[in-house]
DNA sequence: TTGACATGGTTTCATTTGTAACTAATTTAA
DNA sequence: TTAAATTAGTTACAAATGAAACCATGTCAA
């Protein structure tokens, strides 16, 4: 009898498909290639930039840590998007007359244009990937995430 | 009257703390971290390092394209992996006599203890992650991402 | 055979990301 | 009023990741 291939009641618990940060991964993985294709093939942005973007939106301006509070990103993160969307002429920064370590940063011109052509599309890919899912489903959906997420919080 | 503060019906309909993507990369990332926090502060391991093992566990000798096959990895990160992992002393590689391309992969025996010692501590989290939800929110949860992930394969 | 193609895997290079240290401006408290 | 601590943001360095080029071996077809 060949007991090499015989799993032990312990190491069975352990299946990598199965388990679940393994699922997430997957998953995680398959939405944002969906959503950076739109943006990178089109603007060359990176996800940073992409999301300094949207959170300034053609009307909003921010100082760099407000965007770090709405965006979920490091400061260095932000700082690195800013950079490289000024580059691009996306956005414009004025230092702050009040406090001059602060700037207050909008979208140029070109910038709210860059916006205005993604987001109708990114929405579009928003809805494609929630396609099949009733509206009930995809707010079970959005529940569930929220609340695993509260747990992997609670764990730090 | 301010303008300026006014969102027009077309920029209203993009909210970045609503938008699905988002909302995926955060919950995301809260339960890669979560997860990571073990394998990487016990053992130094990187996630690729982490998954090849998971992969492999105590009974498995696989190739190196085989664990590309079972980790959604690609080859080069399962190859750093393999280096990784030899470097550690947690695996060996045997040439394939027959294919002298093929190498054949196994934990050894101080690579099986560190997958017996991780096992039960990353199921632990995995069960945390998941609290409060009943076994049937589990299975929606997972059969929603299934479902998410597959619109975004089709996208591709 | 032997030349073309396929396969298994590694290396190289460029980009991204995270951590920590840093500068500059502002506030606080002695 | 001035030294210490805070805050805003940047820079520097190191680790991680992805894409493409690259070997080495093996297969297949003329």
């Amino acid at each position: 009898m060949n007991t090499e291939n015989l799993k032990s009641d312990t190491d069975a618990e352990f299946d990598l498909p199965r388990f679940f940060p393994y699922l997430v991964r997957v998953y995680y993985r398959a939405v944002s290639e969906s959503v950076s294709a739109v943006y990178a093939s089109l603007y060359n942005l990176t996800v940073s930039e992409w999301r300094t973007m949207a959170v300034l939106g053609p009307y909003c301006a921010l100082s760099a840590s407000e965007i770090v509070e709405r965006s979920s990103m490091d400061k260095v993160n932000v700082s690195r998007a800013i950079k490289g969307l000024r580059n691009a002429g996306f956005l414009k920064r004025d230092i702050d007359g009040d406090d001059r370590r602060r700037a207050v940063l909008r979208l140029t011109e070109s910038g709210i244009d860059v916006f205005h052509s993604l987001t109708p599309k990114v929405s579009e890919v928003e809805q494609q990937l929630l396609e099949g899912l009733s509206e009930k489903e995809r707010q079970t959906l959005i529940y569930l995430m929220e609340k695993v997420q509260q747990n992997a919080e609670r764990l730090k």
